[in-house]
DNA sequence: GTTTGCACTTACTTATTAGTAAGTAAGTTT
DNA sequence: AAACTTACTTACTAATAAGTAAGTGCAAAC
């Protein structure tokens, strides 16, 4: 079975995105599976190669994302999109592309590129959404979509970092500003 | 001299903001001071010991930041602000706060409330900073000061993140609009 | 029914880490 | 001049890390 492979990527995820990638070790792994640690080199060789797959996963989870609600409105996407930043909140973790940030001149040249085309289909979808919610007048702000999409992901991003050392109210307030900065003024 | 404390703790900061908390040990320091390993342990015992020195060493820069620009309008506040997220970006690093919160479930309890009270400081001068800038007309800008400041220090604490991994023009664009976001339109 | 491959375990190596204990050389105080 | 302090070095320990090599049990293929 692939089970315990993806069991290992699921896990190996969650440590670098509650602990970060330099705090964990395969055998915090192991222990959660209840394997030994050699067992999670059988699956992936070095640190390196997990991590690479950790991205892949990421970058198929967004796929799925963007695929789950292909046939919503732009507000109603842009709204999925700030919940799965709730649930990060909620879980007490950080996201995957703020956590391997810090992380980011410590990890091998290797597996760059797939963090880098995970950061990017974010940035291009966000885009995109918000490109077509102006258009439809569903949505409404001043800015270009591509810069409004940095600016919704760097707000919720950084929102659950500061969550963490300032407290939950800080989360919330930054989420309904976001939320209230592409609302049409009429409603 | 207490020169050496110091710049054990400079290295130090610059390491966190480099690499990561978990990711330099004592040895890069004694390194790049020349002196040996034991050394470091002498002026700081442990390594929680020095994260609080740099905490500490953070606050006194923020202190000295207020103080040093306090003559200056609302407006040029707010630029010196972003120019020092700047600068943390052109040096390659990311700002404290950010590479804490990844760190942070890795730390020990006694060094939290020193990284609690500088990003409280951080928000509270902005938010100060903004609420005059209203008063006076100078600046211009929907919500609320706390959370104007909030957004603010979240999209430009991201943007240096951001930047690692999508390039220095993401930087550009979102430091450019959190400065469009407060200045007033008639001008 | 023997072989092959998969998913491991056992048992290890090597490197690095935080941290300590004891010693030392150069000043500083008394 | 003797005692003390400061700022280290030398030389360790103990723990943990990544990674490997060889072996094992088992299920499926031939």
């Amino acid at each position: 079975m692939a089970e315990t492979k993806e069991n290992i990527i699921k896990i190996g995820d969650q440590l670098i995105r509650q602990k970060g990638f330099n705090a964990f070790s395969y055998h915090d792994i192991a222990q959660k599976l209840g394997v030994k640690n050699a067992a999670i080199h059988y699956h992936f060789p070095t640190k390196a190669d997990l991590l690479i797959e950790v991205a892949k996963y990421h970058i198929q989870k967004l796929k799925d994302f963007e695929q789950d609600n292909m046939g919503l409105s732009a507000y109603k996407k842009v709204i999925a999109f700030i919940d799965t930043y709730v649930k990060i909140n909620a879980e007490g973790r950080v996201c995957f592309v703020g956590a391997m940030a810090t992380d980011w001149e410590t990890v091998e040249d290797t597996v760059r590129p797939y963090m880098q085309q995970m950061a990017t289909m974010l940035i291009d979808w966000l885009t995109t959404t918000l490109q077509k919610g102006l258009e439809s007048k569903e949505l409404q702000f001043k800015e270009q979509p591509h810069t409004q999409a940095l600016l919704i992901i760097s707000n919720l991003l950084a929102a659950t970092q500061m969550a963490r050392i300032t407290g939950d109210e800080n989360f919330e307030i930054i989420k309904n500003a976001v939320l209230n900065g592409i609302k049409p003024h009429n409603k």
